[in-house]
DNA sequence: GCGACAG
DNA sequence: ATCTTGTCGC
């Protein structure tokens, strides 16, 4: 599989000097320091993030919300010309640059990041809602809309059914139905919150469309901005 | 060697 | 992600 990864961009650019092969031993190290034990009380704010591109260019939008009200209160976004190419599996590379630059724009810190992406669902357990989490050292959760990794079972067609989505032995996330007969979303652990906690978050953050309001505002802040 | 493959 | 029109359903 690695050999694969690399053999596909070995001529194409790199994210922050690194090669491929480097950016994979560098998910590792840093996979090695997620902590998805933890236990959070209170939230008052969250943030959803999205990234839209045009012609090599990227632009990050992060967009602010009160919890559990789902109110904006805030939007921040950042543009950048964007190398690395889209790796499944290395889509941190890709994406995480500009999100951060976004994020540093923030005058609100977040207590929770919703990331379109996977978190733990990752082949080496590591996906983009791990990075952004690990780097910012905030709580994250992954929300992907469709998968990347690991077998599953069609969830019931009601809001809150889901199933689990296994890799090997190991339960890596849950499918999750965010709205009655809409497709499942796949929620995965990014950093400091456990999975239980991020279905829950996910399902309260969801009110009336298929994405969590985070995402879904982020997703419509990010193409916007051009 | 042949598929699969977040956004 | 992006390229792109109409069309089915509530």
């Amino acid at each position: 599989m690695q050999q694969t990864v690399i053999k596909k961009v070995k001529n194409t650019a790199f994210y922050m000097g690194m090669t491929p092969g480097e950016a994979v031993a560098l998910q590792r190290d840093m996979g090695a320091a997620v902590v998805t034990d933890s236990v959070f009380g209170s939230i008052n704010h969250v943030a959803g993030i999205d990234i839209s591109f045009r012609a090599g260019t990227a632009n990050a939008a992060v967009v602010v919300l009160t919890f559990p009200g789902m109110k904006v209160v805030e939007t921040a976004s950042a543009r950048k010309k964007v190398t690395f190419p889209y790796i499944p599996g290395l889509l941190a590379f890709r994406e995480a640059p500009v999100a951060l630059e976004a994020f540093a724009r923030l005058s609100t810190i977040p207590d929770l990041l919703v990331v379109d992406g996977h978190g733990l669902a990752h082949p080496r357990r590591f996906g983009l809602a791990c990075h952004l989490g690990v780097e910012l050292d905030i709580p994250s959760i992954g929300c992907a809309k469709s998968r990347l990794i690991g077998q599953w079972r069609e969830p019931a067609r009601r809001k809150g059914s889901s199933t689990r989505l296994i890799a090997g032995e190991e339960v890596i996330g849950r499918v999750v139905r965010t709205r009655d007969d809409v497709k499942p979303v796949f929620i995965s652990a990014g950093h400091k919150v456990s999975l239980k906690d991020a279905v829950r978050l996910v399902l309260r953050m969801a009110t009336k469309y298929r994405l969590p309001e985070p995402i879904r505002h982020a997703h419509i802040a990010a193409g916007h901005f051009w």
